[in-house]
DNA sequence: GTATATGCAAAGGGTTTGCACGGTT
DNA sequence: AACCGTGCAAACCCTTTGCATATAC
């Protein structure tokens, strides 16, 4: 975990608190977790820890840029440490899988946005949903 | 608008119904429409149609190919007919503009995709989040 | 005539907000 | 002591669902 993540937080006004600190544990800990798994990981700590303390939370966690969310299909966003090197989402229609690829991996795609449209692209905030390999080779097509 | 909508719908067992038929013709007009426009358009003609409705035909006309939805950030999913070419979307996290551009762009991605992680995308289901060109110039980093 | 589609209203998931209390600084 | 952060509850948005009625076939 970013070893300065209180220094981080107070650089910017915000104080520290244990819920600040146990959402930050769990983000790091779940990897991909959703704010309602984050608040389940921190109760199991702190058990009075209120939903929407964990949403005001991230969203702090987020500004001072500990944390970034990426959204994975239909459900809640996901939320991972920036500690983690910066990573793209395949997620699979099929069985839901999430797989994690260097970023690096969209990068001519990205360069050829840029160029193309003039889009500077954010490839790690969204998910590129298809099917993964097992699922591809049994689909059934409705 | 696909000539015979109605065919492809009495195929595959279901009836011809006003609101089906506007809202096929609304999901057309609009282009990038969200349940919520797409009923709004249709209530110009039809004042009664009710916004379950619009959910449940959508559902429908994506089930027999007509249709389909992308998800464009947090909001609701937009629909469009299947008659436009398909397209990826690039959508400004700063105004919130929509780029459409051919899906042949991620052709390169995609096959890069397939081959190194044995992952087939889908990428016209979810849109490319970044910024503009201008703003990604103008951008006030919070 | 029969089964499907619709309208309505209620319920459901996820997220945000107002407010008073409690904790950090 | 002052102010920020939290818990709680209500509100909110988007979507789905149960049910009785209406409609396409």
């Amino acid at each position: 975990m970013t070893e300065d993540w209180a220094g981080r937080l107070r650089e910017q006004g915000f104080r520290i608190t244990p819920q600040r600190q146990l959402v930050l544990e769990s983000v790091n800990s779940l990897e991909h977790g959703t704010p309602e798994e984050i608040l389940t990981e921190v109760q199991r700590t702190a058990s009075g820890v209120n939903l929407s303390t964990v949403y005001r939370t991230l969203e702090v966690l987020e500004g001072v840029g500990l944390i970034t969310h990426t959204h994975i299909g239909h459900g809640s966003p996901v939320y991972h440490s920036t500690d983690q090197s910066p990573h793209l989402h395949l997620v699979c229609d099929g069985c839901a899988v999430v797989i994690s690829i260097p970023a690096a991996a969209g990068g001519e795609f990205a360069a050829d946005l840029e160029e193309t449209y003039g889009f500077t692209p954010a490839m790690t905030h969204m998910a590129v949903t298809g099917l993964c390999k097992s699922c591809a080779s049994s689909t059934v097509v409705t």
